[in-house]
DNA sequence: TCCAACTAGTTTCGAAACGAAATTATCAGC
DNA sequence: GCTGATAATTTCGTTTCGAAACTAGTTGGA
């Protein structure tokens, strides 16, 4: 009953927000994927790992990075290693834009509450979408930190961003130090209980 | 930092739940306004107040009653003490329907967290959906409960519904027993500080 | 080498959802 | 009754979306 109530206000604080993201020159869609490209790393700056991200089709997700380019927000480069591909980065207006993203409200929010209740929000938050993602077809993606393709050296302190030389096991090539912190398409939880294992 | 990854986590979910939403019977905007309606106590189920929760306009709103009243889910009564206003209430087919929400992925999500964690989950939400309200020209929804026009007896419990005659200070009317649990469009919140103090 | 199956991305199209503005009907105050 | 405000609807043009068709590059056999 209360769990009703509470998925309630979750569906509605989104909606709140993105239909705060209207008034102004980007679309909701376009602020999504503005952000996402600001988060994304270098594997998975591409319109197919967009789209998956915000579980619509690659046609979609085509038009809003095209509209964007228009804009000048967002540079695509060929990749060379697959002649298919394409990387899209953002110009420094789209930098600059992200900066001042509508959604801050929503950040300023969640940083009013005090330590202990953003890290259970986070973790909660974490716990739903991995739920979600493994009861539906969705991908959930993630950060190196929690993936299951992460080796390469130890690392003791989970709160500090990693800087030694790790490497992505699926690829067997090193990780930059940039890209750590960042989204990616091919994130495998590590296991459901490990991914729940730091709360305390 | 945190509060920005928290923030995205919060949009990505409510954007995953409302992609489920279209492969169905329903829009994403039908549904929301056929839960909408199953949750309004009966100052609340108009489309002018669907309007205001959704945080669109009267007539985006209208052409969504307009179409859900066609399949059979909605029935319109014309208000006997304004002439204007309208009251909308969910059919057998209405209700058989949001018993089969997609939305439940999300409402056994949040089930599958512990009693703790949901209850700080809740507060949470509560507490980000005040800010934003305050912040931005929306308005905030409640229950009776909560509400600063909620007057007549005392309760005690706050986790078991209150069946005693409580009274609305605002219209100075009794409330119903089955209202009292759902939202209303003219709730006040207490005050900022009463909504946050029940937290541990 | 050639060809079939596959994948990344784009385009097109029709169905919606949306906001804005105009419209109708009703109410409240004078 | 007259005026202004309010509830709801209608209309219109724009934008967004998914589905499906399409282009181009890749992969893996035979």
């Amino acid at each position: 009953m209360s769990a009703r109530e509470t998925a309630e206000l979750l569906l509605l604080v989104g909606r709140l927000v993105q239909a705060d993201g209207y008034e102004g020159e980007l679309s909701p869609a376009q602020w999504m994927a503005l952000r996402f490209f600001a988060r994304a790393n270098s594997f998975s700056r591409t319109p197919s790992a967009f789209a998956e991200f915000q579980a619509t089709t690659r046609g979609t997700a085509s038009q809003v990075i095209k509209a964007l380019e228009a804009g000048g927000y967002l540079v695509r480069r060929r990749s060379q290693a697959d002649g298919r591909s394409v990387t899209l980065r953002l110009t420094d207006k789209g930098h600059e834009v992200v900066a001042r993203d509508p959604f801050e409200v929503l950040v300023r929010a969640v940083d009013s509450l005090n330590a202990q209740e953003q890290t259970a929000m986070r973790d909660a938050l974490h716990h739903v979408l991995t739920t979600i993602a493994a009861s539906g077809a969705h991908r959930h993606f993630g950060v190196c930190q929690d993936c299951a393709y992460l080796g390469g050296e130890m690392y003791v302190d989970s709160t500090s961003a990693s800087r030694s030389a790790l490497e992505c096991l699926m690829f067997g090539v090193p990780i930059e130090p940039d890209d750590a912190g960042l989204l990616c398409v091919h994130f495998q939880p590590k296991s459901e209980h490990l991914e729940d294992g730091h709360r305390e």
